[in-house]
DNA sequence: TGTAATGTTTACCAATCGGTCAAATATCCG
DNA sequence: CGGATATTTGACCGATTGGTAAACATTACA
């Protein structure tokens, strides 16, 4: 809390009036970001160093600090950038779309994040595993709204009998957990799946198996009591 | 690497020969496990410190010192020890049992323990999350033999039509991810389900929901190509 | 081209890290 | 009781932590 005198660096002038943000900045918070990205998600927060970051930014560690006054900041500035990818597949939840094709694209969607952007989905676990100290009010605010929304759209469904009568919520966090786990567990699942079957080629697998799971287990079929 | 004559403290004389462990050896270690087991699981293996520890423990940190060497000694002790119990729903899948009833009640043993386990849970989850640098060997080793036991177990059951032809260890991923995904990212499931429902009731609500979606995905009824 | 603003680095800081040591204390047992 | 053993502690260590100060280098731009 102390600024006396210095030069006041740019870190993320965010919205700032006419202050345009040079070539170099741009490169350089990418740069940092990205590193972070990679030290962040394999250690999370505490676990991980400004120094780690820097080393694998090719940085020194002033020159991240210039970027990014507190490794509290990096963090802050990672997780507003990846928490809106994040969510894209269940924002694209349509409910105007048939319920088993919209439900099968969602796992896709969800699969295939897991595969091409596993640190992403690392660092929110690690954060909400930790108990999302940074994160809580993400989590409460748009978070909770976006799937409050998208489950009165599941919720619309299994009333007029398009699919089986289930708890929405419940049915968000069954396909959260099982495509996230191929990104979150994902040295446990190689581990299993020995090196015979853990090439890309599980994704493929996982991608057949929870459809087959999903849609045979939401069909309006013979619905319990 | 070091022992110039110190007097070799008692640290896990695991099978020692006629050593006995006093009364007092079991109460501290226990209650340092205890304390251990909350921190870890709370901050990972990296982002955990040893004075954490021990003022949770209740104790000074020499002290703690005395009967693990090491922070990793802690780690080490308190991961064999959960281990076992973690595995013991899986090892009680049984081959001549009813599949169905068989994989409801695997799903319901492992709800109780993401409710009433949830740090042994996020120990693992965490360990995992980070590349499982401390835990590879029993991942590849007996955590793989038992697994492997099991899908065999399942794929007999999908040979013989008892249940959809499926691929066994994807099934079992997702009986993993979405029962633990309730004591792993507990934060999340309670922002998203509101202080309505983030009640002790989630639980039941969970096992309902994942118990019709299994049975519902898995019966052989119209089986896919 | 000059100069003001921006970017980078070296040297450094106090706090905390995992861990050690010797001395002090508590417990056990004959 | 008394001595041997087991336990506990405060003081301390070098390494690492997040972060700073200020000198130095580069860039943008008039």
């Amino acid at each position: 809390m102390n600024f006396k005198g210095k030069r006041q660096p740019v870190t993320i002038p965010r919205a700032a009036k006419t202050l345009r943000r040079t070539r170099i900045q741009e490169e350089k918070e990418e740069q940092i970001l990205e590193a972070a990205l990679d030290v962040f998600s394999a250690s999370g927060f505490r676990g991980s160093t400004i120094d780690q970051i820097a080393e694998v930014a090719g940085m020194s560690k002033p020159n991240l600090l210039y970027y990014f006054r507190t490794k509290e900041a990096m963090h802050r500035a990672l997780i507003d950038r990846v928490l809106y990818t994040w969510l894209e597949p269940l924002r694209a939840f349509d409910a105007e779309g048939n319920p088993e094709e919209e439900i099968r694209s969602y796992i896709r969607r969800k699969l295939e994040m897991a595969r091409d952007f596993p640190r992403e989905s690392r660092l929110f676990a690690n954060e909400v595993l930790q108990g999302a100290p940074h994160i809580e009010d993400e989590l409460k605010g748009p978070l909770k709204e976006l799937v409050d929304e998208k489950a009165e759209v599941i919720r619309a469904w299994a009333k007029s009998g398009k699919i089986v009568k289930c708890d929405p919520y419940h049915l968000i966090f069954s396909i959260w957990s099982t495509t996230q786990h191929y990104a979150d567990f994902d040295v446990q699942v190689r581990a299993v799946l020995g090196q015979e079957h853990a090439g890309e080629g599980r994704f493929e697998d996982a991608a057949r198996f929870l459809e087959q799971l999903f849609i045979g287990g939401l069909r309006p079929d013979r619905s319990e009591t």
